[in-house]
DNA sequence: TTGTACGCGTTATCAA
DNA sequence: TTGATAACGCGTACAA
């Protein structure tokens, strides 16, 4: 085998030197027909008789040519790229979010071109490299300061926020506001006898952790209970446990324990468990915010609110094709709301207390 | 707001009609230099006085210009985007192969065009858009057909192969075979007693699944054991579950169950221990492969054999870049061993046997 | 070091 | 419907 030129017949009949990409024009010299009318073969409504059509069909077929996306971006101003930015880290929503997003893009016949941004100081070179490749829009569901989303709105690149916005600032959102499940799920605690709640929240500057937590202590203020402490966490696995520690040392404990997203609650009740022996639901109920598939296995089994991810990003990439079709539309929020998933992680208050 | 045009002031007094995008012969103009000096700025190594630079880089700045990729792209032959082919389907290794592969190669100024593909009749299409986009290279964790690889060939596109290739094609491959750890541990399970092996293996033509088969079968009988049964599965957690109901059936039954990846062991001890109520690893002997983060929480704490991702992706990365840049180089098989992590889900063989 | 001129491979325009 | 020709925005010989 080894690395050879390829030896198409056709090209050297063409006399296409090997190294030289094949081009419409040599499709349209096999053809027959100018090279306009190959490019037009390729675009949908381009108009061609059904013979030249075919003939050019053929043609391209037998040198194995397709439209080179690069060159047509470059005149269409269109690229069919589509930039990604994700959060690259162990929170496991993400990579759920981000494969259903792709799948819905292609289906759109739009491609991903993925970007992980893991701190506020990654956006900036990602931003670049973004406008470099003249992507036609962008999906964000990772961090991102007002004056980022700012340099889009100046290249007039549509931008769609998922799960998160700026008040302050209109913008295409995404959004899953879980409220109305929140007070169901804080009143069913409450129903099973809860009255002291604890809270681990994530980062303070998140606005994803805020909502929930505003939902949460509206509801458990709602149902006349108390939140005794709040936790603060950064939506891994790890943070969880360790809020787990400062809970316990609370004077007065709590029999409940709302985390705003389920890898800190699935962290949590590995602590809970292992280290202080404590049965989850008898001893303790603990909730998440998400509804990730792990939390759906059964070592878990979480009772937490799900996020309708493929709606979610059904929505994203409708919104966005609104934006890409007609320019001078204006910003739209859809917000969804969350599916409470009854799991085995809560359970009546326990006698003891 | 709104969404109005940029009002650049530079721009107007350029010149520059809305809606036309920013050029190098702008930013030649507003700098006072051609259109090749603000190109060679811009480029590394690019001859330019340190004079004509800094007022290149101002007016670039000023206009908030970027070189247009799509264009470089066009002339130098180098899109400097490369295709990931993964796989969407749940098995949470392909996330975690994902990111890091990103990672390392955006340290490479390399952008990451993400395709899925779930079934080998994704492929097609996939390779036409990969074509369509000129990617400089591709890297597959995904199922690919033999004629789907050659494409690349006839195209002189670097592929890599991340944990699959082809014995019968030569390709650059990056591996894992955790042969030698295999071995370890199934000495361990066979010195803690255990002689009745069970497997649960992936898909029959799945070569991972295959080739970690061929280890344990071989581990096994150097032990002196046997393997009483192998249970098909399909590499997700579902599966795993439902391969332990086949092994209970058996007359005699087994007292490890090794199975070819960490998200059927995850599913398998679910199963033992919510409807079995089989102790893990009391009652039950059970290991994985992959060593995905997941695996690791607490409530798993799985025994299993970890394939040394970064370094994998590190590999691939730099494979693929020796590729982009010695193109007569021949192909090169990387193959790193496993790391077998100490978990609790192996313990003595139970009395009652 | 600098500028001129050309070409990368396509789509869009327009006259035929 | 068809073909000639002009963009798209850049990198790069080549001459100055």
């Amino acid at each position: 085998m080894g690395k050879n030129q390829p030896q198409n017949k056709k090209r050297e009949a063409l006399n296409i030197p090997a190294g030289r990409r094949v081009t419409s024009y040599d499709v349209a010299r096999l053809a027959g027909v100018s090279q306009s009318a190959v490019s037009r073969c390729f675009k949908p409504g381009g108009s061609a008789s059904a013979k030249t059509r075919e003939k050019v069909l053929a043609a391209a077929k037998e040198l194995g040519w397709q439209p080179n996306a690069l060159a047509r971006g470059l005149i269409t101003q269109r690229s069919n790229i589509v930039a990604v930015l994700i959060s690259g880290n162990v929170n496991l929503y993400y990579p759920e979010v981000l494969f259903a997003l792709t799948h819905r893009l292609s289906e759109e016949k739009l491609r991903v071109m993925l970007f992980t941004v893991d701190s506020e100081d990654d956006v900036d070179p990602v931003l670049d490299q973004i406008s470099q490749f003249q992507v036609d829009a962008v999906i964000s569901a990772s961090h991102m300061r007002r004056e980022h989303a700012e340099r889009f709105e100046e290249t007039n690149t549509p931008l769609v926020f998922f799960n998160r916005y700026f008040e302050d600032r209109s913008s295409d959102v995404i959004l899953c506001d879980p409220e109305p499940q929140t007070r169901q799920l804080v009143k069913r605690l409450s129903d099973q006898g809860h009255s002291r709640f604890a809270v681990v929240s994530g980062p303070a500057t998140n606005m994803v952790s805020r909502t929930r937590l505003r939902g949460v202590r509206a509801a458990v203020e709602a149902e006349g209970g108390t939140i005794i402490t709040e936790a603060p966490g950064d939506f891994t696995y790890e943070s969880g446990a360790a809020a787990l520690h400062r809970l316990m040392e609370c004077t007065e404990r709590p029999t409940a324990i709302v985390c705003a997203n389920d890898m800190m609650a699935m962290g949590l009740i590995d602590e809970a468990r292992t280290v202080f022996r404590l049965r989850v639901p008898e001893d303790l109920s603990v909730t998440g915010f998400d509804g990730i598939a792990t939390a759906r296995l059964a070592s878990y089994d979480l009772t937490t609110i799900r996020q309708p991810i493929g709606r979610m990003c059904d929505a994203a990439v409708a919104v966005l094709r609104e934006q890409l079709d007609r320019p001078e539309r204006t910003y739209e929020k859809r917000v969804f709301e969350g599916l409470l998933i009854d799991g085995a992680t809560i359970g009546p208050v326990p006698d003891v207390y």
